[in-house]
DNA sequence: GTACTTGCAAAGCTTTTGCGACATC
DNA sequence: GATGTCGCAAAAGCTTTGCAAGTAC
């Protein structure tokens, strides 16, 4: 079985275990999300999703987005001027490369543990999650000039 | 001179550079933010300017703000479910805490240059600023209980 | 005097909410 | 069959915009 199909199962087994219902937009909407690395506005979920179920509503994608964050399912980057971009690729907090031209957003693979360990010992606050986005241009930008 | 002053003259400064006017609004409004380190909404900004100018408006405030953005003078914190808040305090991008249960925003005094230069290096982005948020029980709520 | 800025009101966007109809358990 | 969820429309919030009047230069 592979990553994708695993978050999903996974994800399944909350909505049953917590007693929400598993109805087939919910779950059109975490396969969506699980399978998607390029990190969907809510309105671009609402897209796709409604190829398959034309009736669907922006609502329904929001709730369901309410849904897996309460899970803690699902990453939420937040923009001020565009809305926010989800991230249900991989569940755990890490960081974002953001460019600053053709606002392509990527996952950042960095290691992370050893800051927030450092952090919390130093701190007076008891760490939870953080959000870290980094922006600058990304190289495609950079050889287009 | 301190800091706040220093902050506000350079921006003063910037302002005359760039053959943008220097209207008292403006002014104040800068002001408060150099001296403000409580990380203040949009709103927050407008209600305490309205004192000295009670025909001020909340457009104003957000050109103002657009304007410092402009000039790398002010970060803003994102948060899709109240509005930005913001920091003019200083205005090099350094991480914050964050308290999830009474929203509390803190400055967060973490050494940030060899987090930044490590990602430079490894990472095929050019990074020109970043947003670190760490979120977590503060200090004080976690006495309350 | 020119052109930038202000303040007001209206518009624009994203996100949330209320509610009757419907589907899941 | 009970109740959680959907889809629609309307509302809510924050932020931006258009424009006439005012102000800095």
């Amino acid at each position: 079985m592979n990553t994708q199909e695993n978050r999903l199962n996974k994800i399944i087994d909350k909505i049953k275990k917590n007693g929400h219902r598993l109805t087939s937009q919910r779950i059109a909407i975490i396969k969506y999300l699980v399978e998607s690395s390029n990190h969907p506005s809510a309105d671009e979920i609402y897209s796709s999703i409604k190829k398959d179920y034309p009736a669907t509503s922006l609502a329904t994608i929001y709730k369901t987005i309410s849904l897996l964050k309460s899970y803690n399912e699902l990453l939420e980057l937040e923009f001020s001027d565009k809305g926010s971009r989800f991230d249900g690729f991989s569940s755990s907090p890490h960081p974002h490369f953001i460019c600053t031209r053709c606002s392509k957003i990527e996952d950042a693979e960095i290691e992370t543990d050893s800051i927030v360990k450092q952090i919390n010992e130093d701190a007076h606050f008891q760490i939870e999650y953080f959000k870290m986005n980094f922006y600058g241009i990304c190289s495609q930008c950079r050889n287009i000039k």
